[in-house]
DNA sequence: TAGATTGTTAATCGATTAACAATC
DNA sequence: TAGATTGTTAATCGATTAACAATC
């Protein structure tokens, strides 16, 4: 047999498709929550902000999960989905940088209900150490190695300032961490097998104003003139 | 002439590379803050993280920036993509609901510093108004529109709860905001013209475990072994 | 059976990449 | 001129979309 099976093993999904899998998973929770049973694609489309062929195509790489004339069962799909991504397992996660965005990443609601456990708050700034952040002590970046081997930490988030972020970094490959969400402005280098996704608000902004800048003429809220309307 | 002339306005930009020039900009400010005056594309895209030929195919829509044989100088090509971004003027933002998040977003130093100024913080909470937060006094949500007029505000920023955010949604399409950044975990439904952008903390944990999930096996730190290593 | 909706096909579109002619 | 490096071409790859056969 040369001809890949459709088998768990050997599936391979698109990266575009990965990344919306989790906006699905969002919808069918909405849906249940409100108490809807079942539905089609085109209302799961609606709800996660997307159009129907796409994703009808997006769950079409994870199996035959609907019945045709009929839609898809919203527990079962939700299930499914999470399965897929492997939130129904828990994954345990170190934040390494406690100031502004590393408080409010502490208290994010977000983690728990989706599976991620935040085992561990690290900052170097020994004035902040044994502070208390939405229940968690502060504990020194050195704790860094103990905590990962402890906990089996897999995922890694760094809120640290710019400069510290490729340090951080090296010492979470070091200690065996293959995954980090990088909220700091900076590049990060790092070894094959390990993944990088960064958060940048100030990249937002300025893709938002490129296109901003392009409406200008129609817009009524033009830093320019005095906007008398 | 039916063909496209590369003036200023015709010019189009493919959405992959706009999101990549404010990733140059930054890698450009921090060789010049090194010294560095000229630098090549091989330079250039090992600081933003690229292939070299990516970073000339993405140049190459700006224009002609470079000097064959010698590369680029660094603080023109700066110049020439913080112009097409749109960062050589200063944006007024405003942020909505300032719970962790928006506290950490108005205390985000890199807001003004790429030319984007905070000229309100709004929250629907009595007991946060009058508060100063970074040096801002939070105002009452109502105060959307005056706010937005007199400063001429095209982008707003949501940092509210997620049952809140279409709600304030609605509120700034109306008083004349064109782009938003969504930080709430929720779809917005916006009409045509109007960009938003999300920025989601859990959906970008959620693709980490999917890879992480897919690595299991020589990982050191999966969760079910003891890690005994 | 008739109506509805999935899962898949195939066409189109956009992004990436390697290679190299142009040119400093 | 010789060496270096850009800007562009063309091939490849991946993502999106519309349409529809399969099938409940």
């Amino acid at each position: 047999m040369t001809t890949r099976s459709s088998t768990d093993a050997t599936r391979v999904i698109p990266e575009a498709t990965v990344a919306r899998l989790p906006v699905y998973l969002r919808a069918l929770t909405a849906l249940a929550d409100s108490g809807i049973r079942t539905c089609s694609s085109e209302d799961l489309a609606t709800a996660a902000g997307v159009n129907s062929a796409k994703l009808r195509k997006d769950l079409s790489y994870l199996g035959s999960y609907g019945t045709r004339g009929v839609g898809y069962d919203v527990d079962y799909l939700r299930y499914q989905i999470a399965r897929e991504i492997g939130v129904t397992q828990d994954w345990p996660v170190v934040i390494v940088g406690i100031g502004n965005l590393g408080h409010a990443l502490a208290n994010f609601s977000g983690f728990r209900s989706r599976g991620f456990r935040v085992v561990a708050l690290l900052d170097a700034d020994s004035t902040l150490i044994g502070q208390s952040v939405a229940g968690v002590a502060v504990q020194p970046f050195d704790e860094l190695e103990p905590i990962v081997r402890e906990h089996g930490v897999a995922i890694g988030v760094i809120a640290t300032p710019a400069f510290a972020a490729q340090d951080v970094a090296d010492r979470m490959v070091a200690v065996g961490i293959t995954s980090i969400l990088n909220f700091a402005p900076a590049v990060l280098s790092v070894p094959d097998g390990v993944d990088v996704r960064k958060v940048d608000l100030s990249i937002e902004l300025q893709i938002l104003a490129y296109h901003e800048q392009r409406k200008a003429g129609g817009a009524s809220n033009a830093p320019a003139d005095g906007g008398a309307a």
